[in-house]
DNA sequence: TGGATTTAATTGATATATCAATTATAATTG
DNA sequence: CAATTATAATTGATATATCAATTAAATCCA
């Protein structure tokens, strides 16, 4: 396969690092002070309130420590409370606040425009198939 | 596009991290001391020495600030040396070391394994692809 | 020539990634 | 029940990313 999968992982780094920086100047622009991160992590938390730390980062592909100083945040920003586990000390309840679920709520449609604008060109069945390819390499870097 | 492209940066970002990982780990179990962006840099600096550091930066997709803490890195663990350059004061000449040249070498065969075992069953013609589309995201996210 | 501008690199501050070690609590099991 | 093991989260150390500010040298140009 010659240079092209050299090529293909560099792509690859770029693509992803590409759209993150271009995610977080739109964030920027509009006002949100919040990095993509935290973001990320502020999403899987409101959209799973009962999750553990531990689930939330699987979710959002984060390791469990950036997980802990991300909460600690969002927390000091007021997007997150914490509170002890009723039935778990060793847990946090995370609630997103007022302010996380207005912020999070306004930012939808500059997400959404995100990515469409950085899909342009590529149809729905080429990004369907992008995915797939994606998976793949999920799965065969396990080993 | 409903949720698909919100899935395709998901899946973007959990392939390069599974990539990163698993090239870490393979590097590090055939005793290579370096990681992956370590690797990365001196790589770029072996192949043109006459780089400035900003252009290395450009092309490991790196930024100036990370590149010069690398450099110092690599120059303590003995993978470079640093010139101050003969023309241009405010540059340095870069150059691999011996143990460098060694290494990277050494590494070589293993990066071509950890490239073709992570694109496993995905053809050639879509590997190009899967570029081709990387590649129109990274210019859409450019404006 | 000499002041303004550009360029190459560094530095500082903050955020995140990763690995290892630790703490506290819960669950298991002999 | 007590000892062991497992789980949830934190902490420390080091590496990297990012942005802004700074330093030093080179270039431009009136």
């Amino acid at each position: 396969m010659e240079k092209l999968d050299t090529i293909l992982f560099y792509s690859l780094e770029k693509a992803i690092k590409s759209y993150r920086q271009f995610a977080q100047r739109n964030m920027m622009k509009n006002g949100f002070d919040l990095t993509i991160d935290q973001w990320l992590v502020l999403k899987a938390v409101s959209d799973n309130p009962d999750w553990t730390q531990q689930e939330i980062a699987e979710a959002a592909f984060k390791d469990f420590a950036s997980v802990t100083r991300i909460v600690e945040i969002l927390v000091k920003k007021q997007y997150l409370t914490r509170a002890i586990h009723s039935n778990d000390r060793r847990r946090f309840n995370l609630s997103p606040t007022d302010k996380a679920i207005a912020n999070l709520q306004a930012m939808q449609p500059i997400t959404e425009r995100n990515r469409k604008q950085a899909l342009d060109g590529i149809s729905k069945e080429e990004v369907a198939h992008l995915d797939k390819y994606l998976t793949k390499i999920i799965e065969n870097c396990k080993s």
